[in-house]
DNA sequence: CTGGTGATCAACT
DNA sequence: GTTGATCACCAGC
């Protein structure tokens, strides 16, 4: 049996509603640790996110609305994707209520369904490193800018919460230069699948 | 294992 | 012109 594996919850529960959203987003992060996330029927279990509030400086929020950040300020419940380094995606969870501005970067899955289609995106890398991190499971879940301020709710779009309480852990933010004594990093205890481990 | 670097774009100074 | 909520690849321990 496989140790440290969200997979100890094999049967995701019911889908999740916008009011799993409308909290603080520092209760929605380490809620969402166990969940199941998926695109088109494809993804896993989310082991790692960050939460960020418009009122840090880490936060693209901090400075207001922007063309890329207004989902952000919207009502709670759907994506906020944006483009990370000029390269790769990111995908954030909307939350609290329309204009707090916060959100939930999703960090890392442990690849569940659709591992073929994954891998075939990805270029064929090892299962561990499918989705090991923000701007690789976007890639795997094949979203893009075509995905941003879509509902959480509904199709392409499916999450399911966790049937069994996680053993979440907290941490640093990672790749971040301002704000970065907030312990605002959720993950999956000992989890293989995590971008990076916590100390 | 660690560290350096290029890719490439929106927002900011 | 510079900075980033990043990643893959390569060199050198």
């Amino acid at each position: 049996m496989l140790q440290n594996s969200a997979r100890t919850s094999p049967k995701p529960g019911k889908q999740l509603k916008k009011a799993f959203f409308g909290r603080s987003v520092h209760e929605v992060a380490p809620d969402l640790i166990g969940a199941t996330f998926l695109v088109d029927g494809v993804g896993g279990i989310i082991v790692e996110v960050e939460a960020y509030h418009h009122t840090e400086p880490a936060a693209h929020s901090y400075r207001g609305p922007t063309p890329r950040n207004s989902v952000m300020f919207g009502p709670p419940g759907f994506t906020y994707v944006y483009r990370s380094y000029g390269i790769h995606w990111c995908v954030n969870f909307v939350c609290e209520k329309a204009g707090s501005a916060s959100a939930v970067l999703i960090r890392a899955l442990e690849p569940t369904h659709g591992i073929p289609r994954m891998r075939r995106r990805r270029g064929l890398p090892d299962e561990r490193s499918l989705c090991s991190g923000p701007g690789k499971l976007t890639e795997a879940l094949g979203i893009t800018h075509a995905h941003n301020g879509l509902p959480l709710d509904a199709a392409p779009i499916a999450l399911y919460a966790r049937t069994a309480k996680p053993d979440v852990v907290t941490g640093l933010r990672i790749g971040i230069t301002k704000a970065v004594d907030l312990p605002w990093r959720y993950g999956l205890r000992d989890s293989k699948f995590l971008s990076r481990p916590f100390a």
